[in-house]
RNA sequence: GCGCCCUUAGCUCAAUUGGAUAGAGCAUUUGACUACGGAUCAAAAGGCUGGGGGUUCGAGUCCCUCAGGGCGCACCA
């Protein structure tokens, strides 16, 4: 509907001189001002050095607008032009909540383009901690955002099961199987004390039985390393599905210096000219490239960085056919985006392949008092420890109110609560008291079908929830863009409390049946649309509580 | 010292990416249950958007500057 109006408003711009000019069509934030406003009088009266008023009047008078389009126009402020909707294209929006279903909100933007978002991606050295959940949380959403507009989509997760901090898992294990066994034995420098590892000791003496401690030191921290990285990466799959959070596809960091990936990369490097040797160690010219210095690939005593794989990591994306690739960062790392950016525009890959999403620190409070230490972990309150206190759902809608680049204090008792306090359950229950309608009525949402008559919606609030509700594919699509899932969290928000306003000031049950029919419609409508968001947020809609 | 992020109501956060009178929830005060779920609703109060300057019709949003907080500044990952 808007986009009639646009083309309009666009025809006259240049019927006044001014074609291609850029203005603004949008929904205004105060209702009063209607269902959409443009700035076009006020960017042509700059223009022109005229009064933003005076042209706006010369907008509306060569404005042609079918009459079933907009009821009533308006100038107003300092020279917007506001319109308000003809009624026949609420029920049209309706009808297509109806008819789209659980479908509604999506859209076809995104299709033909492949996109790889990875997340949570955690070191297999322990369990996931409360920082990866909102990594988790977000890294899911924005995938099933892309996914709802139209992407295809990738959901993966890279295990760094290379390098020194792996070495320390296993000689951390093999010290607890020794030390399980009755000998006497120390976690290296370095190493992980964690309790999990006790149980990893244990399970590994259950499995391979009580000899294994008796293995020469060499052989038993060989294979602990594959022990520990085999169980730690179980554990964390446990801990990421009971989340609700499953992958399409595990990477391995060892697996590309197996395959040869990594010294192809840097074979490829090399053969641009972007690589030089100084000091002993090679180094990647990624100054040319945006960053403040040049990094280095191989160290002076041989062994890769990080940074090496992590490039070969990329390129394997990028030969994967995706277009764009997402990486769902802590925001620890945000130093390293400079230089892998720098490395990918090396490499000749368009500024738009890659992008990193940055999460920021998560604080768990408990009555105002900082939680530093989980019984399990014994460093960090782990990501199960939270969702087993709070529930699945209050853990991720909790992670997604907040766009992720603020830190978040997370507060335990705050999402334990079952009253008002706590904003999922408010959520929850508009989609449960729909439901309450139908159950008394004693029919099936679906069962209601048919044309919404807007005669029959005598109340403000009908009109106010219909409106919201069309809202919905509009607030998808802008957070898709955005990739900020906390749009779609804040909308269903606001559409609860409205949902609760409707309910509360309205009746439905009872009222003259074409106002109950009509009521039934829209509550059936709202429904659709409180399940979509919450399914695409990884939150369950219930029908009762 | 340099770089990035953050600072909005007492608290936790929004604000359609430069739009009109900065909005919600909690907490506080007041009111509403013989009606589809009161886990709700309605109302009041609460703000120099950290301070200062600039850009323009218009700034929480962009630029400069100062202050406070967080995180980085590796031949760690």
């Amino acid at each position: 509907m808007s986009e009639t109006l646009r083309a309009e408003l666009s025809r006259v711009a240049a019927r006044l001189g001014a074609d291609g000019l850029d203005f603004v069509l949008e929904r205004p934030r105060d209702a009063g001002h209607g269902d959409l406003a443009t700035n076009l009088a006020m960017v042509l009266a700059r223009r022109d050095r005229a009064n933003p008023r005076k042209t706006a009047e010369r907008v509306l008078q060569e404005l042609k607008l079918p009459p079933d389009l907009i009821a009533r126009t308006e100038i107003a402020g300092p020279g917007f032009i506001n319109f308000w909707l003809a009624g026949t294209q609420l029920s049209a929006a309706h009808r297509k909540i109806l008819d789209a279903d659980k479908e509604y909100g999506q859209a076809r933007w995104g299709a033909g383009l492949k996109v790889n978002v990875e997340f949570v991606s955690a070191n297999p050295t322990g369990p996931l901690h409360v920082g990866h959940g909102r990594g988790a949380a977000l890294g899911d959403a924005i995938a099933s955002l892309l996914q709802w507009t139209g992407h295809a989509v990738t959901r993966e997760f890279y295990v760094n099961d290379a390098g020194v901090q792996i070495d320390k898992l296993a000689q951390s294990l093999w010290a607890r199987v020794r030390q399980e066994a009755g000998y006497p034995a120390e976690i290296p420098e370095g190493g992980y004390h964690g309790e999990y590892l006790r149980e990893n000791a244990r399970q590994v003496l259950a499995q391979e039985g009580r000899q294994f401690a008796d293995l020469p030191t060499e052989e038993g921290v060989r294979r602990c390393r594959d022990l520990a990285i085999r169980l730690q990466r179980e554990e964390q799959n446990r801990d990421l599905k009971d989340f609700g959070v499953t992958f399409d596809v595990i990477t391995s960091e060892q697996t590309a210096y197996d395959s040869g990936s990594v010294d192809r990369t840097l074979a490829l490097l090399a053969s641009r000219g972007l690589t030089y040797e100084s000091e002993g160690a090679l180094w990647l010219r990624t100054t040319n490239f945006g960053d403040d210095k040049d990094r280095v690939l191989r160290k002076g005593d041989g062994t890769l960085t990080y940074l090496a794989p992590d490039i070969a990591y990329h390129v394997d994306k990028h030969d994967r056919g995706f277009d764009r690739v997402i990486d769902v960062w802590g925001a620890d790392h945000h130093g390293y985006i400079p230089r892998m950016q720098a490395a990918l525009a090396a490499l000749g890959y368009s500024s738009e392949f890659f992008d990193v999403e940055l999460v920021q620190l998560v604080r768990v409070v408990r009555g105002g008092e900082e939680v530093r230490m989980s019984k399990r972990s014994g460093e960090f309150v782990t990501l199960r420890d939270l969702y087993e206190e709070v529930g699945v759902d209050a853990a991720r809608y909790f992670f997604l109110m907040t766009k992720g680049a603020t830190p978040l204090d997370f507060d335990v008792e705050k999402a334990k609560k079952q009253t008002d306090e706590n904003p999922i359950f408010y959520v929850q229950m508009a989609h449960a008291r729909l439901n309450g309608i139908f159950r008394t009525a004693q029919r099936e949402p679906d069962s209601v079908t048919g044309e919404l008559d807007l005669g029959a919606l005598p109340a403000l609030e009908d009109t106010e929830l219909l409106k919201k509700l069309v809202q919905f594919p509009e607030i998808v699509d802008k957070a898709a863009r955005e990739r900020e899932p906390h749009r779609v969290t804040v909308y269903l928000h606001e559409l609860a409390g409205i949902v609760h306003g409707w309910y509360h000031r309205t009746r439905t049950l009872g009222e003259e049946a074409s106002t109950e029919r009509a009521r039934l419609l829209l509550a059936r409508a709202a429904r659709i649309v409180l399940s979509n968001g919450l399914a695409l947020l990884g939150i369950s809609a219930p029908d009762r509580m």
